[in-house]
DNA sequence: CTTGACCTTCCCACGGCTGGAAGGACTATC
DNA sequence: GATAGTCCTTCCAGCCGTGGGAAGGTCAAG
């Protein structure tokens, strides 16, 4: 099975699969003797593994500990569910620094005319904040969880 | 006033007032004669606008636009309403995204024992969606919640 | 033999930074 | 006025995960 076979089979790019390859997320490939990638069941279904994590939110790292996890059969369930706690922690917190923003902004747009005159109070509050009414903004930008930019 | 003083007093990083001069967000900067960047008042009060705005999540393009509103006297309000409403939805729609993998990933989670056996619902679910006993935590993913596939 | 689809490696770009190296400029102290 | 220390300058490289594309090799079909 070549690489575009895996990628469609597997929902992971070809791009992707050669990265992950590259990054050590995932053994070489067995290569045909003029170099071509070969894959077999397995290797397809540990991409689909992966990209279900990714759809997840997962990042490579968490995802090679969830992969060294998965292929671990002495594996202790309690270890899955850390890392697992420990994402959706990290979902949450972006969640809420962009429900944050998503609220200040929609008050301000609230309290905006929309019309053809100038006067706009999104742009006061980007000026400074001399509006001690509105709530503020979220001071933190990123605590790395992936999104799907 | 030298860029360290304008960093401090902005909040912006030295390092970024290079970056936004160098990528056209801010115009460039006077010089000493020795090369150094001056600042006035006004270009602070500049960075202080484009910090805020970060804070709000808006991307440089748009800070790019705001920045042109804000300068225009003879602006609509309603462009700038317009620009945060897309903004807004654009935070909306990821919160969404977000909110569906953490959902997911707490179902799966509150399923998984968390103890020493190797059993695991979360890697189950990783593994493949032939989960006949979780189908709802299965169904989230799938909906609509891909990035690029 | 040629066409076209596939594969290979390689580098570039994105956003929005952060870090560091090499070297010049300034200020304070001896 | 030498020296130390802090600031400033530019340039280069990396992060994450991915897409795009060039230049060239390989394979199956017509």
């Amino acid at each position: 099975m070549n690489i575009g076979e895996a990628a469609k089979s597997s929902g992971v790019s070809a791009k992707m699969i050669r990265y992950y390859e590259e990054t050590g997320l995932i053994p070489p490939a067995a290569r045909t003797q003029s170099g071509y990638r070969v894959y077999a069941e397995a290797d397809v279904h540990r991409l689909r593994f992966i990209r279900r994590a990714r759809d997840l939110g997962f990042s490579l790292v968490d995802i090679g500990e969830l992969l060294g996890l998965w292929r671990d059969q002495s594996r202790q369930s309690a270890d899955v569910k850390q890392l697992a706690l420990a994402h959706i922690a990290g979902l949450r917190r972006k969640i809420v620094e962009l429900e944050d923003m998503a609220s200040t902004l929609e008050t301000l747009a609230q309290a905006c005319q929309g019309n053809a005159r100038p006067d706009c109070p999104i742009l006061s509050e980007l000026e400074g904040p001399a509006h001690p009414s509105l709530p503020d903004a979220a001071s933190a930008r990123d605590n790395g969880v992936r999104g799907k930019g």
